[in-house]
DNA sequence: CTACATCCTCCAGCCACTGGAGGAGCAAGG
DNA sequence: CCTTGCTCCTCCAGTGGCTGGAGGATGTAG
């Protein structure tokens, strides 16, 4: 193992991804060709944690597993064009705020449901009642 | 049947809840004594499509099953107090306000993304660059 | 009576991991 | 040199919350 190469523990402690995650996602072909040591054992050199570093960001930002392949598809290959790239990241970021404003309206919801909650027996409760009531069947606030 | 039951298709159709996923309801005891037909079919009453509609609206407000499952349990048994369904709205509250939290910071941190690309080639794209930027590895965006 | 829709049970699969069993490798202290 | 104890290996099963398919029974309309 040269200086710059890390166990796969190294490599868990500094990019924050677990062990067995690190070898699921070498399995499903995030990160491919990871060397081996005499004893079978996998190192990772700076490419390899920068790469596992760019998973676990993409991951916090929300960005969908096959999503994240394109993106690494496209930084092995620099000369492709940056439009997927951004395609990608624009519709995220219509997601998250398609997902702000669902959860903007569940805050709005739950408030009113803790608010009027008077503490007292469950048959005049507000959040059960909220939570029973009809006129949320066809939920507004499902999927959009 | 009587007038006021539903086959598993009504059910489906007026909770807006697939038809597996009320079996699984009931296999997971969600649903308890549902009645069969002589032909052995499932027939739900107007009861039974206020717990689905509880559910499903439970679902859609973010609660955890097994928060769903508790609160069934109090609605079984109106004599409870309701300190425990309001701890339980309020724990959600909390969350979804997490959650908004969250989701901000992603929402910033995309528009930075997708306003810098130049839509030039993948070897200056801002969208790649800022993933695999190292400075991100501990996450300020991870559950907190 | 036939077609067709709907239902039944059982079981496998989805995603993105997570954890455990059982065993091998390796570094340091005695 | 040997033991201790840590890390690593592979394989496999399980998680939650469904979803869908196979293969067969039942119900209904024409």
């Amino acid at each position: 193992m040269a200086e710059q190469d890390y166990s796969i523990g190294d490599a868990a402690r500094i990019s924050g991804i677990k062990i067995p995650t690190i070898r699921y996602y070498e399995e499903i072909g995030l990160l491919s060709g990871v060397a081996r040591s005499e004893g079978n054992r996998r190192f990772y050199g700076a490419d390899d944690l920068r790469r596992l570093a760019f998973i676990r960001h993409a991951r916090e930002l929300g960005f969908p597993m096959d999503e994240i392949r394109t993106l690494l598809k496209l930084q092995d290959d620099p000369n492709q064009s940056c439009a997927a790239a951004d395609a990608i990241a624009t519709a995220r970021l219509q997601d998250v705020e398609r997902r702000i404003a669902r959860l903007e309206r569940l805050r709005t919801e739950l408030l009113k449901m803790v608010e009027q909650c008077a503490a007292g027996r469950v048959g005049e409760c507000r959040v059960i009642e909220t939570l029973a009531d009809p006129t949320h069947t066809h939920g507004r606030l499902a999927d959009e």
